[in-house]
DNA sequence: GGTCATGCATAAGTCCTCCTTATGCACGCT
DNA sequence: AGCGTGCATAAGGAGGACTTATGCATGACC
């Protein structure tokens, strides 16, 4: 016989019951019966070959085997106990948020404080990608994301519909006469020209244009359209939840009612297995709170 | 949620997994198939709330929280397995044989040199009483009894048959004149004459006695009896196994072939229950080989 | 001395946890 | 491109771990 552990379920028993010195104490303990609590240290005894109790009337005491074991055993269950027990207390600190930077920036960020004086014993930790997230390959616990939000093994609950609108700098509006109506973008540079939700959005006003200039550098992100149209250099699509500050203080404004909805969505999503973990819960119920969408 | 552990079995397949960085290795280990410990380890990592491991190509590698975890789990499940391998080894140490005195005394003490030679790593305690063992409430691995060896709950090993016969020192023999059949048994006094045996060894020599005189002193012990007999004191009933040492030196002889079997005999005997610890299997087959019987 | 309460023991039966089997997928190596 | 390897998963089975019911021994109380 190799030194193979009895099995773990009767050395459980076996702890509770040597410390309490009652089967009976040790059945509520362990949430089982008296009978249960019986046969297992049954079982461990006969897997022993040694009897670890005395049975006496109105007590137990442990047999001087049984005396040499317990405290060894208590010890490595309190080590296990410990080491559990501090490790969700551990795994609830921090919540890994990954999400593209506009996103972060611009709707998360501001919103942290808020969220940090309600959960005090979590810290947000953001990551800002925009590649696919594999949970079961890196340590990230949500990610936000746009798309149509329908990921196999993720549980998905929808922020915010992917909805961009123009936007300019007053400034510059007032400047060039002002932008009363679609047709008076000519008087505008396009920020980001070559992103193809311009296509979409001359198409949304009745002024089809058959292509951009595909030639000019990468699409940049919300944020830096977004900065270079608050400082005067032309119009960017922008999705306007996003900019709600700047809006508010003066240095952006939407022109025109147009809104292109890109029939996607920005998504809170992370595992199933996960669902019931609860510093994601808590995050969950507190971005949809924070929404105005009813938590589920 | 309480502090209540994850379910073992799960962290007994996450500490192998963890220690050996493979679900593959950890299975051959512990002795279950590749899915089951995938398996398992699916299931802590969602009952904690926190993956443990990140699967990577041909490599499986521990999240933070896995190595937060999993030396502690190891520690743990190292003082598991040294208490109990130990725990082994101690109870191997000692043998607690519990028999009457002149069992004792008269066939193992002499032979115990013997067993010890063979048997090196285990001691065997000797325990002397006469009445009945509770195996439940003392630590005693064997007993050695006189009776009929049915007893419930109990295996029991046939030892020796318990027939008596009469014996004396060859010196008062001498000094009466011999003692040549049982009629002259008139020459010699009887040792412990309110034994009951003394009413069937009479019987079987066919002078029947109709009464004994029980207002003497309790029944002795065959060693004390045995003594006396030496010393010149009388006649004495005794089990001839127990006094093979003295019948060689001379010291007791029995003077007639009367025998007189109680139908009942010596028996080891042991729990059920116990029927495979090493110490008593290896103490059961040495007794029965020392008798000259078959082990089973 | 009789009755009752308490705690452990056991048999029989149930159920669900833990596993196996079969198979899929991703990746590195050749 | 094909193959070998290691982890993942679904479906299903079995046996381990438990419950229920009951017995027994003992101490406390009247």
């Amino acid at each position: 016989m190799t030194d193979a552990l009895p099995p773990l379920a009767a050395i459980r028993v076996f702890e509770a019951a040597a410390r309490l010195l009652s089967f009976t104490k040790a059945a509520a303990e362990l949430g089982m019966t008296q009978a249960a609590v019986s046969y297992q240290v049954k079982l461990l005894e006969e897997r022993l070959g040694a009897p670890l109790f005395l049975r006496q009337p109105r007590a137990l005491a442990l047999t001087e085997a049984g005396q040499w074991l317990a405290p060894r055993t208590t010890e490595a269950f309190e080590l296990l106990r410990d080491a559990y027990s501090r490790f969700g207390e551990r795994e609830q600190a921090t919540l890994v948020v990954n999400t593209m930077h506009t996103f972060a920036a611009q709707w998360l960020a501001p919103r942290l404080g808020v969220y940090q004086l309600a959960h005090p014993k979590t810290a947000v930790q953001l990551e800002t990608t925009t590649r696919v997230v594999d949970f079961s390959r890196e340590e990230v616990d949500v990610v936000i994301r746009s798309g149509k939000g329908k990921w196999p093994g993720l549980l998905t609950y929808k922020l915010i519909d992917v909805r961009y609108t123009l936007m300019v700098s007053p400034a510059l509006a007032e400047k060039v006469g002002g932008l009363h109506r679609p047709e008076d973008m000519f008087k505008v540079d396009l920020i980001d020209p070559h992103d193809p939700w311009w296509i979409d959005w001359f198409k949304a006003c009745g002024q089809p244009i058959d292509k951009l200039n595909m030639d000019l550098g990468p699409i940049g992100l919300q944020t830096i359209t977004a900065s270079a149209a608050i400082a005067g250099r032309g119009a960017a699509l922008l999705v306007k939840e996003f900019f709600e500050q700047e809006i508010r203080d003066g240095r952006l404004y939407q022109p025109f009612d147009v809104m292109v909805d890109t029939e996607t969505a920005y998504w809170l999503a992370f595992p199933e297995g996960r669902r019931n973990v609860p510093k994601i819960k808590a995050f969950r119920d507190w971005i949809l709170a924070e929404i105005g969408q009813p938590g589920v």
